[in-house]
DNA sequence: CTTGGCACTCTCAGTATGAGAGTGCCAAAC
DNA sequence: GTTTGGCACTCTCATACTGAGAGTGCCAAG
């Protein structure tokens, strides 16, 4: 394995510009027409046969073109795509779009995903801020029937969760509101581990400081609400057409919304843009996908994600940079929130 | 086009059926032995004949076995199908099921549709009860930061909409609770025509009225909010597989979650469980599918659908069994909170 | 009206064939 | 020693052909 010339290196990247965009392996010869390289195509070849015996391409068959092997996309990513960077038109014109839309965090991570996966015709997840550590804002209570309320609790970083309550006895609004004072007073800002272990009121109050309990408990369990969008562009891709066996389960997992197969977990803990090309994925059916992701908003213990999930075939520098851009404008809008 | 016999539509039944589980046209032979028909192939064949001639059944090509045409799934669903109803077993499995789940609307909307798309390998579109005409219950402002507050509102149906609300001045939360607790007392109970017509209050609690105008403006022309599960079971269907073409749109719109293209709302307008075969549904795209659906908790104004959408060759009879018992089981715990 | 028989039709899977794209390698040129 | 043109070779892909098989349609006899 020699040193990779600077030719050699161009070479892998039009390789890869050039799969991108076409789905089909190719050929010295496109290359050199398509780029008007001064070298011969019998030149390319002899780089390109040496590119394959360091193992950033592969072959199909004896006599196609070439194709980038995982190595090979990484290899790009890592040096040969170059800055990446939004015109500041198009930054403009998504930022607008924010501004229009409804000021809600669940809204922001759903335009994000929505944004996200129109412009690069990838899926896209969007989680909106969550917490590790789930604490206590505020506690109301909406009487619905004489034995029945709304119990509303907001969370820290303004997530809202609700549940039915039955009561064992009647309770109009007022009464309601007096024990969601008490509530309030005692509860806020605890965490549910101090909230478990905190000893419960009687009666009214108490019944609805279980059910809090216990609405906390369900949330810290339950798999981060993600919004996903636009699974027909992939299965439009020329990928998903042909290997229809190997995207599969892709999509079940999709459909599944399991959020952290999709995504390895692990990835998220390195701050800025990752990508996850192809076998570096840790899940099995997830190997034929590349994934480009980046946490955002990451004030200690209080994060979302935003990243994009396509066949290993994907424009990496678009990808990488509107992932960025979408991340750096959620922190920006996150910022006015807990800032 | 002469009565039909007894022969006849045991026949057509039997087609239906045959080709329901095998997704492959169905010839005499096949029929007679399979069932143990005491007629001869050639018989079946002339009644074939007939139905085909009535437009029961179809060809794909001149000597292959035969397919049910929209007619014929029709007929069979009116009174081909005979008596549906779930095991009382199942029922029980089913509505434990919902016990165990967190007392919550859209909770409850959501394990129909995964328990529905489970158990068909379909499309489950439940929605949550919603009313035409939006009435706020209770109105709450918990204070973020300084300039920042949460409003949240509470809507007649129990159902909780929430936006960020930046204050023109600094308010804490009892300023906030006092704001609350005035507007409370003049909105609750009002439309948005209502609100929208009054003359708003000064200062914080003018600000806030508008607020909360313009967020059940949004909500009114936002598309009904849906949960939708079981696309991969649908992926993995034969007619999929062939047929792509027919079916990309479909996917679309379902990614796109557009609800009322996918169901159609006039059906929603007759009660009971409505059956769209096929070119029967309005929209161009969804013509190779059937639609099963049934609105539910009609209680004047409040109200959310279920349904089913799938290939047109699928199983009506379980399909119309199981749409139904979610919607009566859906009803039910409905009026545990509107009764 | 029903049935067995039979010719006919159409698909589907498998095989063959030729064109085309692209490689690998070599020997000559720079 | 790197680069290049030339050329044989390999493999796919599209097309055409073929025979087997399934199922029909029709007819004449029961």
């Amino acid at each position: 394995m020699e040193a990779v010339t600077d030719r050699r290196a161009g070479i892998l990247r039009l390789v890869v510009r050039e799969y991108v965009d076409t789905a089909t392996p190719v050929g010295s010869k496109t290359i050199r027409e398509k780029y008007e390289l001064s070298a011969s195509a019998a030149t390319i070849r002899s780089e390109m046969q040496a590119l394959e015996s360091d193992g950033f391409l592969t072959h199909p068959y004896t006599s196609a073109g070439r194709i980038p092997s995982d190595l090979g996309y990484r290899s790009y990513v890592e040096s040969l795509m170059g800055p990446v960077e939004l015109a500041a038109e198009e930054k403009a014109t998504i930022r607008h779009q924010f501004y229009q839309a409804a000021p809600e965090l669940d809204e922001w991570a759903k335009l994000a995903a929505v944004l996200l996966a129109r412009s690069l015709g990838l899926v896209a997840i969007v989680t909106p801020p969550r917490s590790d550590d789930l604490r206590v804002r505020r506690v109301e209570l909406v009487s619905l029937k004489d034995l029945l309320a709304l119990l509303i609790v907001v969370l820290r970083e303004a997530r809202v969760l609700k549940q039915l309550v039955p009561l064992e006895s009647p309770a109009d609004q007022s009464q309601l509101n007096s024990a969601g004072n008490h509530l309030n007073a005692r509860l806020v800002g605890k965490s549910l581990r101090e909230i478990r272990r905190h000893s419960p009121a009687e009666g009214l109050e108490g019944g609805i400081e279980r059910s809090i309990a216990q609405l906390l408990e369900i949330e810290s369990q339950r798999e981060m609400g993600a919004y996903i969008e636009g699974l027909s562009g992939v299965l439009e891709q020329p990928e998903f057409q042909q290997n229809r066996d190997d995207f599969i389960d892709v999509i079940r997992l999709i459909d599944a919304r399991s959020v952290d197969q999709l995504m390895p977990p692990a990835t998220l803990e390195n701050s800025g843009v990752s990508v996850v090309i192809g076998e570096e994925h840790p899940i099995r059916a997830m190997q034929h996908c590349s994934v480009v992701m980046t946490p955002y908003s990451a004030r200690s213990g209080i994060s979302g994600f935003v990243g994009v999930l396509g066949p290993t075939r994907l424009q990496y520098g678009r990808a990488v940079a509107r992932v960025r851009y979408f991340s750096s404008l959620l922190d920006e809008l996150m910022l006015e929130i807990y800032g």
